[in-house]
DNA sequence: CTGCGTTGTCATGCG
DNA sequence: CGCGCATGACAACGC
């Protein structure tokens, strides 16, 4: 959207821009699946050898023993190499601060009151969060927008696929995977980032969770380090809540997509995907505008686009709002077409109006003829697609076989027409063929050859003002003969400027569609994106807390007994240490680190 | 006959 | 002020 406004705020039409655009938007994109595939093969058994390396990697200081000796509260072990397998499966490039990062896993912790059932206490922290339900709205507006999106393109034959993905498509793959995956949708990933903070802070603190979203869900910024984007929309996975029995949300382990070889990984990747598995229903079966309503007003949505535009194919009114600002870029269009009209006009020809010529017209109607939607109207368009006015008057003939009210005629047509109506002329092949020619002329020539006007109604509209008035001066003419040539003239003047207008008009309305249907791509892409990201988001989430879960189970007392998550938890250092620190004091720190984004936004 | 689309015309405003 | 153009509104016309 901003795209477009942007575009029209430079005055130029989308046309100029639009090619340079799209390659750099498809350039993106190209590197955007590249990351995404880069990231699937994420070694299953990478966290096993790591948590092996850690316990004897001693290159930076910072390792651990695997016996933590005796009593010891905080107990400082490795994971740099954590860090750093984390890092290379980053979908964001090597942006991605990782260290810094890692802590936007803060859901990622064990929380004390998780259900007792679950392994360990250590699967659950990722898949039980609570959700807000600020990402909720954000994110059932993405979901119908994207939903009508899908809906505007299977109804209509168009070039681009949006989620019309091959069957080899990783991600319609995993959308159809979604509804019989049992897994937690309850993900809360908002407190995903905690980015640039130099203090040491709790890791996996179950604190930090409750925290306020404290970054605004519009864009999802490239930046890893940027903790608005992660907290925008991961509320995504609560969808599926809404249209799966809640049972199915409680076992953990299961079956991973086919292109998730972890059996990790693949979790979250497959209940991300729900929401989009909605869009793939809503593609096979048709969208089903009632039930969506009903969900849209569950959710209290504003979504920009209304349903109803990718249903009705002329529904110019419900698009008008969206592309209201797009008029000045057609207008552009409009004024140069009006100049060469103009222009045109001013070069005398011997029959016929010089009309509104626009070299637009006929790409207006081969690329409606592509586009999306509306096809209905360009078929009308196609009907009322205008005729040139010379061509027209060049055959005057053909003027009786379509619809044309147009009055202009030959000038031979002058000499065979009477003053009086039709109907009182009497039959014979003369006559009829006089009557045939006298329907052709306008009231106007009627009008002048009542009044003997010496020459023809073309020359009278179409020279120009300085021939026009050495004509007069040629002919001795009364002054109802002068008055009735000028309204001649005043009236075929104007009535090449309606036509004109007219041909503005739907030029205009053709423009706006074409902007309409660009818009409603970008969006759907942007949609896509964002989407996209989301699924690499998830998986990274997902690893890190694989990985924090393979730690923290590795870690012994004293005695040899694993760590009780209830009690202990492992927090990250700024100088690079991962701690293994008692819950009470974690949660102290967290709620510290909770405070501090507030205030600063005060 | 009615509805609708097309076209011509008029009135008006603007440059 | 006249002219040309653009455009909204209206009416006529044909299907």
């Amino acid at each position: 959207m901003n795209e477009a406004v942007l575009d029209i705020d430079l005055g130029a039409g989308r046309e100029i821009f639009d090619y340079s655009h799209r390659q750099k938007e498809q350039d993106v994109d190209k590197e955007l699946q590249d990351g995404a595939e880069q990231e699937d093969p994420w070694p299953g058994e990478g966290a096993e050898a790591l948590a092996r390396n850690l316990l004897v990697d001693g290159e930076t200081g910072e390792s651990f023993p695997a016996q933590v000796p005796g009593g010891e509260d905080q107990t400082a072990l490795s994971l740099e190499e954590c860090l750093r397998l984390l890092e290379a499966t980053c979908p964001f490039g090597e942006n991605a601060e990782f260290p810094a990062d890692i802590s936007s896993v803060t859901e990622a912790v064990p929380s004390e009151s998780e259900p007792p059932g679950l392994q360990n206490n250590l699967l659950s922290p990722l898949l039980t969060g609570t959700e807000s339900p600020f990402d909720l709205e954000q994110q059932w507006q993405d979901l119908m927008s994207i939903m009508e999106m899908q809906a505007m393109e299977v109804n209509t034959s168009t070039s681009e696929i949006l989620y019309d993905a091959p069957p080899g498509d990783p991600l319609s793959t995993n959308y159809s995977l979604a509804p019989n995956t049992p897994i937690n949708q309850n993900v809360s990933l908002h407190q995903a980032s905690l980015g640039g903070c130099s203090q040491d802070f709790s890791l996996f603190s179950p604190e930090v969770e409750s925290l306020p979203v404290a970054g605004s869900s519009t864009l999802l910024p490239l930046v890893p380090s940027n903790s608005t984007s992660l907290n925008s929309t991961f509320g995504s996975t609560n969808l599926a809540g809404l249209f799966f029995p809640p049972q199915l949300n409680g076992t953990a382990n299961d079956t991973a997509g086919p292109e998730l070889p972890d059996p990790l990984g693949g979790l979250l990747d497959e209940a991300m995907l729900d929401e989009i598995s909605l869009m793939d229903l809503a593609i096979e079966e048709g969208f089903n505008p009632v039930q969506a309503s009903q969900l849209e007003e569950e959710f209290d949505s504003d979504s920009g686009l209304s349903l109803d535009s990718s249903h009705s194919p002329s529904s110019l009114s419900s698009s008008e709002g969206s592309s209201s600002s797009s008029s000045s870029s057609s207008s552009s269009s409009s004024s140069s077409s009006s100049s060469t009209s103009s222009s045109a006009s001013s070069s005398f020809s011997e029959e016929g109006a010089v009309g509104y010529s626009s070299d637009s017209e006929t790409l207006d109607l081969e690329e409606a003829e592509g586009a999306v939607g509306y096809q209905p109207e360009y078929s009308k368009f196609c009907r009322m697609s205008y005729q040139d006015p010379a061509q027209l008057s060049c055959l005057p003939y053909l003027e009786h076989v379509g619809h044309n009210h147009t009055y202009n005629m030959a000038p031979s047509a002058l000499d065979s027409a009477d003053l009086p109506p039709p109907s009182t002329l009497k039959k014979g092949s003369k006559e009829k063929q006089a009557d045939f020619l006298d329907k052709q002329m306008s009231r106007d020539e009627h009008r002048a050859r009542a009044m003997k006007i010496p020459f023809t109604n073309d020359k009278i509209i179409n020279l120009p003002v300085e021939e026009f008035n050495e004509l007069l001066s040629k002919y001795q003419l009364s002054e109802a003969q002068l008055s009735l040539i000028r309204d001649i003239r005043r009236r075929g003047k104007n009535k090449m400027a309606a036509q004109n207008c007219r041909k503005r008009k739907l030029d205009t309305i053709l423009n706006l569609e074409r902007d309409v249907e660009d818009l409603q791509r970008d969006k759907a892409r942007l949609l896509r994106e964002k989407v996209e990201f989301l699924r690499s988001l998830r998986q990274m989430k997902q690893k890190v807390q694989s990985l924090y879960q393979e730690v923290f189970g590795r870690l012994r007392d004293e005695n040899g007994r694993p760590y009780s998550p209830s009690q202990y938890a492992l927090q990250y250092a700024g100088d690079g240490s991962v701690l293994l620190i008692p819950r009470t004091l974690a949660d102290q720190q967290a709620r510290r680190q909770e405070r501090k984004p507030k205030d600063r936004r005060k």
